[in-house]
DNA sequence: CTGAAAGCGCTAACAC
DNA sequence: GTGTTAGCGCTTTCAG
């Protein structure tokens, strides 16, 4: 196999009898070139393959039309159809993407990452890591040295700042209020691990819900799991323990959810009869669980593509004024959809208050 | 707000009193600096932030240290964990990542994504675009022109090209094998998309299995999804109908295998006493269907890692010698993980031939 | 040990 | 209409 180097400008005006200047007046579509000239340019290019180099652009334009994207935890399906947005809305509006993944939702010391970022001269910077224990503590020190725009998926206000979250309070809220509506008046909440902020939303806000019912939640109503649906199973046998008259339970996602439904079915318990059971995500398969799963979905491609739009909105923002004020919060809201899990029968819905 | 410059490599050359040579020299780790002149540098350097510009070394040193990856589905399991290993590899071995998505993965236009692609100086590709349809048409008349190394994913051999798959033959033969080793005779099937090269190939391990064990699987033991749950349930009714003796299937994907789980359970067939069912891909969601679910495991994540090492390899191959033959086949093994849908509870062992 | 000059591939600003 | 000059930020010669 032959790898033939790709022509340059040079290449190209000298093949076509003119200068690199001319030639780069075609290759941009300005005007004030003749229309054979052009059409001979036009020629020569298709003839060699010549292809613009978007590097030797980036330079001396000081602008690149590529976005640096930080994510984490690819494997999991919020993360990757967030990105799946990015990639989609990001072609459209015609950016390319760096791409860097994070070892650990956690990580702390991201300078180099960000240096290493700013090195590709990206135009800006799109983080999609959702707020993890002490994960932002870097953002009051390193961001005043950031020489471009960037914008923040997924974590609590913060003056400033451009943030795109769900409203995961809200979410909550939304579950639980549904549950209630349904005639379940004991209900306990399986929790993401405590130190993500989205966890700490869904839970207030299941929280807010029973309280504006009249009804008071206790510390033994709820328990942690970390996402995954073996830590879910752990989770829901504990929770059963501690809450035996619990009637139905929020599980903050789908995952958790799906060994909820696995567990009462081993032991007997009818959902949603006996136990009403809303998760969270909108993850496809819960459709096809035992019971099908009510959940609050949660429109990760939307965020991508909101991501995008605003992280380039901001790029142009600041071409235009080297000072600006420019910082906003985008809250996307979740919708319920309403499955078997939290709808009782007839029969039970005569017993309901 | 405020964005203030990146400092050049002039800059740091006057701030420090030297020329910018002898600051590429001290960046560069290079001997013969006067160690308290690099000391002087090394200061200014971590004073003013400097950090040089990825941009100017590629274009200079005619390489980018920067591989592109072209993807599709990335809201899919598959290849969000395929670009998880992607993403952790090369961080590891010092390359950056361009990422592109196809809009589907029968994409046949990819002329002008290739140009994108080498208009960044990308050092190699990875195509990570499952075969589908004719999405490899564009091979024969575009490969020659490309100027760098390319590595394919999950596609049939191909004289020429390097690629890297999983063998979905010798997976279709392994979860059939197992159902017969527990007894099951009329063995059923639901394939994914026959577009699809791994669907054709899983489907051909199934029927090899079947008539190494004497057994003449018929058109009629088959039926068609999309991968999709929803499509799983309407192609296992539709087997049901038409295959009434089965007693297992192998279906072509765990999202699928769920459906035909739940589809079970409602018509009060008992799995696996009545139905012997093996899913493929290993979600680990799996352990935590109605019926625990066998599955045949494939190992995406170490797909991207390989990728990876792979295409570095082959780069480096092309710049020693221009000219080289280093293409290679490497295929990945996928491992059968037993759990309940796949094991005949002891009465039934007994009544097995 | 250090600096000056040239140039990677391209475009902005000016000439003609 | 088209060409020339300069330079984006860096590294590679080659002098000294």
């Amino acid at each position: 196999m032959y790898f033939t180097k790709r022509p340059t400008i040079k290449e190209v005006a000298q093949a076509a009898g003119v200068s690199t200047q001319t030639v780069s007046r075609v290759i941009n579509d300005r005007p004030d070139v003749a229309e054979d000239t052009r059409e001979k340019i036009h020629q020569v290019i298709e003839k060699l393959g010549y292809q613009p180099s978007a590097l030797a652009r980036s330079l001396i334009q000081q602008r690149s039309y590529t976005l640096g994207v930080v994510t984490a935890g690819l494997k999991f399906n919020g993360p990757s159809r967030t990105l799946n947005g990015i990639t989609f809305q990001s072609e459209k509006m015609g950016y390319s993407l760096l791409l860097k993944e994070l070892p650990r939702f956690d990580t702390e010391d991201i300078k180099p990452l960000l240096q290493n970022l700013t090195a590709h001269h990206v135009d800006g910077i799109i983080w999609a890591v959702p707020q993890v224990g002490d994960n932002r503590s870097w953002i009051d020190e390193e961001l005043n040295d950031l020489p471009i725009p960037i914008v923040f998926l997924t974590m609590e206000n913060h003056p400033g700042l451009t943030i795109i979250s769900f409203d995961n309070y809200l979410g909550g809220r939304m579950a639980t209020e549904h549950l209630l509506q349904q005639g379940y008046r004991h209900i306990g909440h399986i929790t993401g691990p405590m130190d993500w902020w989205e966890s700490r939303q869904r839970k207030a806000g299941w929280k807010a819900a029973l309280e504006s019912a009249g009804l008071s939640p206790q510390d033994h109503h709820s328990t942690e799991g970390n996402w995954s649906s073996s830590s879910g199973e752990v989770a829901f046998k504990q929770l059963l323990n501690q809450y035996p008259e619990m009637d139905a339970v929020f599980v903050a996602n789908d995952q958790m959810a799906l060994s909820v439904i696995q567990v009462s079915d081993r032991g007997n318990v009818n959902i949603p009869d006996r136990l009403g059971v809303v998760g969270m995500d909108g993850m496809p398969e819960a459709a096809y669980f035992k019971t099908p799963l009510s959940t609050i979905v949660l429109d990760q491609y939307l965020l991508g593509c909101t991501a995008v739009e605003e992280i380039v909105h901001s790029i142009e923002k600041s071409r235009e004024h080297s000072e600006h004020e420019n910082q906003r919060t985008i809250i996307l809201s979740p919708e319920l959809l309403i499955r078997e899990s939290s709808v009782r029968s007839s029969r039970f819905d005569i017993e309901s208050p």
